[in-house]
DNA sequence: AACTATTTATAAGA
DNA sequence: TTCTTATAAATAGTT
């Protein structure tokens, strides 16, 4: 905006890059501030540079404040954003952009956090009641979703088990068979008994068979 | 800043007032979008409409995880995250080295976006049993604990109520005498009998008193 | 919402 | 960072 057009992207040359941040910094918060002045606007501007150095503005109030005031307009207010909402809203309809999943993700992601630090860490970000009855919502759901997908993994399991089951039998029968002919054979041919009294194993290594 | 200057303060005229709110809110989040494009910065802002309709912007990620950041750097709000798996170790012996938090934190999102993608997703890259059983156990720890903290914050609630309602109480009983002498004043005075036979209300507005 | 006369912001240079 | 200054952008008042 001055003695030239700049193109909107990355500025690369990194002492020019942190004069503007610099600049534009201050001439942001500026604004932020005269807009709130100028039309009775509650704002609040969070900066972090890209060495994660935060500056910050909170008109009318605090920043905490204005944090609060967003929660319950967006997560409480059914309006919008809580991954939670959004992320239960998707289960009936799984068609998405990817991009919007991708966003959904993360969300989902910094809320699971959230209540991660919450119940991990120090209890200092603590969640308030809403939040706990929603995250506490979703884990239920997601529980439930786990044991069904857990019952049907055992079920085939079981299936599974019994055909192996079934495939043992039939083939001890049928080995049994064989040895009971060859015992006939052998006494048919030379008139010699056999033992054949020792139990043939009902059940054997099921690496013999594969399958 | 045309066509005249202005003072640096409430615009009064509400047709201008919006008009000016819709135009600097417009530029303001213009120049915000530009500062982190061309600076590299992470930049959330946040506006609210003297009616109360929020307006926003979140460059590099969502809203939530700018305010979780925000948080982490002012309230300093203990040593960050932790993982799924390592979680219930952590409460036990609470150190780690930063390098290894990193990769469990890794580890946690590899985690939770396959149990999303699982639960959400068309369930294509599904978990295995044990994967299943892990999670199924952490979200039933993650849903105690939360149990207990809403608990925690309803007993709280409770306690405070029950506070209000002594303080309540002493007050209307305070008052109900306050009355009694008036009227037995009032009879000594001019030997006159004063209805005091309706029933005073045992609770008022709290706005009454400021707790 | 569009138009412009001005004010403001700011890029480049020091 | 700060100052200067030429110039780009934003916008107050108007249509």
């Amino acid at each position: 905006m001055a003695r030239g057009k700049i193109q909107l992207k990355r500025i690369e040359n990194p002492v020019h890059r942190q004069v503007t941040f610099c600049k534009r910094r201050t001439g942001l918060l500026k604004k932020a501030k005269e807009l709130s002045v100028l039309c009775d606007a509650e704002i609040g501007v969070v900066i972090f540079s890209p060495q994660g150095k935060l500056f910050e503005l909170a008109t009318k109030g605090t920043m905490d404040g204005i944090i609060d005031k967003y929660m319950k307009c967006t997560g409480g207010g059914r309006g919008s954003s809580s991954a939670i909402f959004t992320a239960q809203e998707q289960l009936q309809p799984p068609n998405l952009e990817p991009k919007d999943e991708v966003n959904v993700l993360k969300r989902e992601i910094e809320m699971l956090q959230k209540g991660i630090r919450y119940m991990f860490g120090g209890g200092d970000g603590a969640m308030n009641l809403e939040e706990l009855l929603l995250l506490e919502k979703h884990l239920e759901y997601w529980i439930s979703q786990i044991r069904s997908a857990k019952m049907e993994i055992m079920l085939q399991e079981i299936q599974s088990l019994r055909n192996k089951e079934g495939v043992l039998k039939n083939a001890n029968k049928y080995l049994l068979e064989k040895i009971e002919e060859n015992n006939n054979s052998i006494l048919d041919a030379k008139f010699t008994t056999v033992d054949t009294n020792y139990s043939y194993p009902l059940t054997m290594p099921s690496e013999i068979f594969q399958f």
